[in-house]
DNA sequence: CGAGATCTTGACAACGTTGTCGTGAAGGCT
DNA sequence: AGCCTTCACGACAACGTTGTCAAGATCTCG
């Protein structure tokens, strides 16, 4: 039995301890304590715990980069998550929802913010698959299409969420848009309202879609015209959105209750209300809670996400090599006031 | 000149190419290939747009984990980021800004949340120093100084965001707690306060200490005697920071001002201040920022850290291998309305 | 024109791990 | 006792890349 002179008690070598180390201290070969560290059965039990003390005292943990690279399967225990903005309480806790599972199960999660800019959705696609990523979880744009498909041809295993993308073959995780809107529209309209705002963002953004043909389906139902006057989908930004709801207000017949497709939307209709001293008399529901909707008076009445459930459900499909289909997250209506001032 | 058959049109092969098959493709050696993916000198001109070619034609991407296990400064370029929570904004928002410095220089970025339990904290340390993070940033607790101090010893790059660690030499991110939040508390006793209530978190947290330091300073600066019943630290969630609210405005002489030292307990304050409708005549200040602040009614005056910039710092000094010492980050106070209430 | 310097390229080892196969010892069975 | 199986372990190749070194071709200069 091979005894080597180790350091102890002093400051650990600046090197990281590999399987040879470990082998070497407790004097069986390399591979026995690779058989070791990985759990393979046909080792004896004296032997074992001889192994597991040498690399406890070494402070032994296997190099990821040569795992992966040696490993048949292939898998490196990584996530990549490619969206909007980490910083956008949205996605962050989308973000949050992916590590939460994946931590459960070992697995790394890089995060990345595109800013909608399609060059770096590319770069950062590419970059995650150099880093061989076991699964890429994407918010995707339109433009999207073409480096997903590639990944995929390259092997990768993909999750989108929050959008889809047309004829890619990958699991996706969706809200029903439709649906929540045309709830939160039924909802004003149930308070009397007839002459409804809709503010949104360009419908070339698939979200942006769905929320209006909710908005759309909720006054047919109820046998109300559109009044293309009251429909406004340029509220990309701030500036925009602020732009937007100040022309609605100042339209000589103005709407009675505003709908705002979008957290940030919401927010500036909230400003712009009250700067006017319209927000008791004019009904406003958005689309996307936000941190303090409830504190603010009248508190804001949302169609809820749940951006935690998104991302936690994209990670068990992205972990699920058998997992496919489009997977909705439900929304939900909470009222807080706002949304139930009666139409005068 | 050597020319293998290979797939074009089709789909692209399962099995990602390697230097191999580039140089296959251009008909020289892969040590070739090499040296023109990495941009070494002594190429020619003819060899090397030949090799080029063939990189495209292949789509060929270099395989991170071979590079990560040969290279002798042992780069990954990736780093980790530990926060305590990547839901919460700032801390988003300081991911964020790590993001954006590393996404320049081409380094990707783990992301994980601890939620201040030190042995997730542990593992996900493990995790990443067994991916060969070039960096760890962390904001860390108090019960991370014996992993750290061993990831340092193993050669891990350290830089601590928000909070520092005794007695490990790494780069430090911080803000001035102690002087931002004096100048929130002078800043209500510019408006004629004298009883001013604190409500802070555990003095464990470090953040915590220097902002009840700053808030004695300038009580001490003013003349004004400390009420220990004016001040509380037991407002780490929203459960107890709400009690602890009410607790202060029940006093028989209650505060005239508060001076929350947390984005939570801000909100938590605004809450119970609306639901008394103490809104208009009881003073507050807050420590951070937060949305909406400013469309609050009133709006609510914050002492304001930058996180985009704290975590752009922090990348950086993670990325300059001589950086060290203590970083500060200013802070800014700004008014809104609630912290300008006069003295009765 | 010859000797040395430089330039271009390739052969090969090595990084730390996992997968495959081989080998000697122990055990089971007739 | 002799043979076959099982068990425990080791030797070695391979993953895809970078670093080292050497070799041949070309260039420089007296």
């Amino acid at each position: 039995m091979a005894s080597l002179p180790i350091p102890s008690g002093g400051p650990l070598p600046l090197r990281r301890p590999t399987l040879r180390d470990v082998a070497a201290l407790a004097g069986v070969s390399f591979k026995t304590v690779s058989r070791v560290v990985n759990g393979e059965p046909g080792v004896s039990p004296d032997v074992m715990s001889r192994v597991r003390s040498a690399a406890d005292t070494l402070g032994y943990r296997p190099n990821a980069a040569a795992t992966a690279l040696r490993r048949a399967d292939r898998r490196t225990a990584t996530f990549g998550v490619l969206l909007e903005d980490a910083g956008n309480p949205f996605f962050a806790t989308l973000l949050r929802g992916v590590e939460d599972v994946a931590r459960q199960r070992g697995v790394a999660v890089f995060a990345s913010s595109t800013d909608l800019d399609r060059d770096r959705e590319r770069d950062m696609t590419a970059a995650f698959g150099a880093r061989q990523v076991d699964a890429l979880i994407i918010a995707p744009t339109e433009s999207s299409a073409q480096h997903l498909h590639r990944a995929l041809a390259e092997g990768a295993r993909i999750v989108l969420v929050d959008r889809p993308v047309e004829g890619l073959t990958a699991p996706v995780v969706l809200i029903d848009n439709q649906r929540g809107a045309r709830e939160g529209v039924e909802h004003v309209i149930a308070h009397g309202h007839r002459r409804i705002g809709y503010i949104g963002r360009d419908p070339s953004i698939f979200t942006s879609r769905g929320r209006y043909a909710g908005y759309v389906d909720a006054l047919e139902a109820a046998g109300i015209a559109i009044d293309p006057s009251l429909v406004r989908l340029e509220g990309g930004t701030r500036t925009s959105a602020q732009a937007q709801v100040e022309a609605l207000l100042d339209l000589a017949d103005p709407p009675t209750a505003l709908f705002t497709a979008q957290d940030i939307i919401t927010m500036t209709a909230v400003s712009v209300l009250q700067r006017r001293g319209l927000s008791d008399s004019v009904a406003l529901v958005g689309f996307d809670d936000f941190e303090l909707a409830d504190l603010l008076r009248p508190g804001i009445t949302v169609v809820a996400q749940d951006p935690r459930r998104i991302g936690a459900l994209a990670a068990e499909l992205a972990l699920d090599p058998v997992s496919s289909g489009v997977h909705l997250v439900p929304t939900r209506l909470i009222p807080r006031g706002s949304g139930e001032i009666p139409a005068p």
